[in-house]
DNA sequence: AACAAATGAGCAATCGTTTTCCTGAAAGGA
DNA sequence: TCCTTTCAGGAAAACGATTGCTCATTTGTT
């Protein structure tokens, strides 16, 4: 209930278009016109709005604008489980490229949940967002959104199980090449790989990489095989013991994450070898508390996921002008170069 | 523009509360009442309306209600710089609690630019959000948001700096008080400090907390000092060994995060003291990939930052309610026991 | 049986913009 | 001078829900 004391005193609260319109001296449509800049007007009449726009501190009420537009200026974030390390660049990648375009973003965490999921696509739907970007803590590919046929959705990181959707990932080949070229080119060729579960996309897509460059190079693994085992520096620590043991002529180290490196530069300056000197290492992640910490620093394959969040946001703003590109897009990685290699 | 092909056939489109009114034979304004359960009404006539929103897959539009309502069931997230490792679980938290009070979340990411936050804030008044929480990575007071007065405002992990505003931290003096209580129930006296730079407002409360709880037990730190330095393991690792020359009859090791705690832990082994048998050490953040991985694993405060994120969405739901209590809450921290105390 | 009270449901105003017509008036051309 | 364009600006209909008010019916009371 807006209180006036009578027809034309100022208003109370916050000032509407029609107040503005008022001191204006003009009408509603007139002022809404002069703000847009679709109606023609004297430059005099549109100073005028301006002017009263300026007094009176006006700005429009969005839920007015998007109720009437169908457009809320608004996309749905919807991570899978967590915020992660891993969704964290990708959703401050994906909210400064959907700023610019002067988009809000609202957060949805699902856990992981199946039901929350739901719960939170049935909200943004309610709310008319613009658009959707899920992404998750795993490139793992995840299947599809359910029920938000009309709009326009980017998978980020985790990419759609459907390829007709739109998908942005870090492109683990490239970050492979990099890495064991890297290597070759310093003068290494007996680089064992130490990674994570076998069960994570990660994990084997990069397995995979790795034994294909190498062959392509006529090499194989330092050990013959590659070794999965956990994302974590212990077991960078337990594979460095057993590799020296089974293949001491190893001279480089290509490790799946930042943490199994970091386990295992540990462990081999714990067992007097020389890093780089006589073994290189190369991480992944570029997660700067492990691959800075890291005694030397971390040489380290950047995903660039702040980029892969900036594409996906990118895309969406595509799509939601409707441009709709379907399709896997890859973003490059990037060599960091530090003392480990 | 809505395209029907005569007046009584199936709407395109998403169904509005017309269509159902239609459905069910009953007018628009009894529909609303039927769903939001305000008027009067026969059982039966509720029910053949509940029946047609069942039968079109209705849902109200948000805009539309909070046009009307002025409520928006939305709050802005104001995250001060970033998105990082001590906001995510505020985040979080304040994410969880609100989703339970069937509330959306707007992220604001200033990146700590002033002008950034304004630009924000201005968007977030425009969107007429019910409430805001502002949180930042550091502990210290922030000066309090400005230009946003008619809307509640609770300000978490880091305070503001007017008394009269609501915030929301945590309680650093519990903190020191369960990890120094730990340490001498455990038998060790000659306690040493080594924390952050001094110009972090967590490194010189934390600080001062101890000197007091010390010295409230006749005792004083280890080196007559407290030891003011980085945030990072490469200032443990240093502070420990200017330590072992200064004060080598220290028996516990106090951290003002769990890097420090962690570059500490490193330096002992390398030198060859045991940890926890002569020196115990405890960390605070409980941050998983430095106090697990650390050898042995760490003792650490946890700063509950997920509940201080929940105390902070519930004060602000009470506030929205136009419950205002304001005043800074501090809530308890956790102290996780490991192996290295 | 007659009148008062309670109840069920509809009408229409409202929230604040945008946008589509539409109307005068001024300007231009013959 | 008269007729056709162009132009400025207004009136009003959306957009989709909520809610106060009104008006018939029932129901209840002597």
């Amino acid at each position: 209930m807006r209180v006036t004391t009578d027809a034309d005193s100022p208003p109370a609260g916050r000032a509407r278009l029609a107040d503005v319109a008022r001191l204006a001296g003009v009408s509603v449509g007139t002022a809404s016109k002069a703000l847009s800049g679709n109606g023609r007007m004297r430059p005099e009449t549109r100073q005028r709005v301006l002017d009263a726009v300026e007094t009176l501190g006006f700005r429009p009420n969005h839920h007015a604008r998007t109720l009437h537009t169908g457009r809320s200026w608004t996309v749905g974030l919807v991570t899978t489980d967590g915020i992660g390390r891993f969704s964290t660049p990708v959703l401050l990648g994906a909210e400064d490229a959907l700023g610019e375009g002067r988009i809000s973003v609202l957060l949805c965490d699902t856990r992981g949940d199946a039901i929350r999921e739901q719960h939170h696509l049935r909200n943004l739907m309610d709310r008319r967002v613009d658009g959707i970007i899920v992404t998750g803590r795993r490139t793992d590919p995840r299947s599809p959104l359910r029920g938000v046929e009309p709009i326009p959705t980017v998978y980020a990181l985790s990419p759609s199980t459907d390829p007709e959707d739109m998908s942005v990932v870090s492109d683990d080949g490239n970050g492979v090449t990099l890495a064991i070229e890297h290597l070759l080119a310093t003068g290494r060729t007996r680089i064992a790989h130490i990674t994570g579960p076998a069960h994570h996309a990660a994990a084997r897509d990069r397995a995979r990489f790795t034994v294909e460059l190498l062959a392509a190079s006529g090499l194989e693994p330092a050990t013959g095989r590659v070794h999965f085992g956990e994302w974590s520096e212990a077991w960078g620590r337990r594979a460095v013991e057993a590799l020296l043991r089974t293949a001491p002529d190893t001279d480089a180290l290509f490790c799946g994450n930042d943490q199994i490196a970091r386990g295992a530069a540990d462990a081999l300056r714990e067992k007097g070898v020389n890093v780089p000197g006589r073994v290189s290492i190369v991480g992944w992640d570029n997660w700067d508390t492990m691959a800075l910490a890291c005694r030397p620093p971390l040489t380290t394959i950047d995903g660039n996921l702040a980029e892969v969040g900036r594409r996906a946001a990118l895309r969406l703003l595509d799509a939601i002008a409707s441009r709709p590109e379907p399709g896997v897009r890859a973003v490059s990685c990037r060599l960091v170069v530090r003392e480990s290699s």
